[in-house]
DNA sequence: TTGATGTTTCTGTATTGACAGAAACTAATG
DNA sequence: CATTAGTTTCTGTCAATACAGAAACATCAA
């Protein structure tokens, strides 16, 4: 498969992005090749299209499914497996979300109340005690917030995000 | 400066934490540090608590200082140049937010936006084009959404949060 | 059961980024 | 203006990660 210059503007970006946040270069950027292809393809397509190694290509498929992020599909007539990502992308934003949600935001959670209840957290000052207790509240309501607004369906979610700021109109009359 | 156990694992928490999310580890060690202090610290003081290079926290707090999260403040009787933070979370959260966005979100939008008016875009077939499109408008309406909560402020913000998904109940009867 | 086709795991190399230590530089003080 | 205290930049080393290529493994069809 040949990629389009656009599309393959798009895909290289992607590739950067995900970089910037901690997502290995070609995780991202098979994520956004199937996302434009927009069809299941093979590993060893995927591999030949952007030019890396067929085990490279593999490995970067199992991180893909443990993230949740494409499935295995079969085609008619070819024994190959074929991988596929959903093409909605406020499914793929939520899941993305979620998922980072899950493993790298929650686990601080859970050290900051370990802080909180432990012993030696009467050996600190009364001001870090405090910032410690800032922080995990402002992380926790985040948290519940997000697993609220993460079951919302996007058209209602959209309907949030356009209103903005006009939200705090609706919430000083209450 | 020595550290108590729960600030010590705080702060190497948080630099796991920024690791994962691509910051550098001394920078987010030396910012959890110096959010923790609660007060103005030289740099050759962070460097001996932390136990990292004088030329490394030189670096970070330079890092630090171009994400506008450390201020270089003075103390009376030392030449030296101190740094603080703000101890406030909410402020810091959001400047975080809002950096990270001007820096690694809105660069794609751009690019997304150059996509969609490149001659090169009718080579594309019509779903790729679609899915760039539909791509590019949940990344604006994400940043035009982002841009408006982050003015708002913290108590206002925190009781957006707080009302969660109850917030489709204010948007139906409109 | 054997060859063909496809997939996964392993091993070594290369690239990147982090970091220490030294050297160079700058500014303040007497 | 030289000495001291402090900061920044530079250079080389180290560690982590990404990656290619090969080998091992699995599955299917004849």
């Amino acid at each position: 498969m040949k990629l389009n210059p656009i599309a393959q503007r798009f895909v290289l970006h992607w590739g950067e992005m995900g970089s910037k946040w901690g997502v290995n270069r070609t995780v991202s950027q098979i994520h956004a090749l199937l996302y434009l292809a927009g069809k299941p393809m093979p590993a060893d397509e995927i591999a030949e299209t952007l030019d890396v190694a067929r085990s490279n290509v593999s490995n970067s498929i199992k991180e893909l499914q443990n993230w949740n992020l494409i499935q295995m599909v079969h085609v008619m007539g070819d024994r190959r497996d074929h991988f596929a990502t959903s093409t909605d992308v406020w499914e793929l934003f939520r899941t993305v979300v979620s998922e980072r949600k899950e493993r790298e935001f929650d686990p601080t959670i859970v050290v900051l109340r370990d802080c909180m209840n432990s012993a030696d957290l009467s050996k600190e000052e009364a001001a870090v005690q405090r910032r410690i207790k800032e922080t995990l509240e402002l992380m926790q309501a985040l948290s519940a917030w997000g697993d609220q607004m993460l079951k919302l369906d996007p058209a209602t979610l959209m309907k949030v995000m356009k209103l903005g700021a006009k939200i705090q109109n609706l919430l000083l009359p209450k």
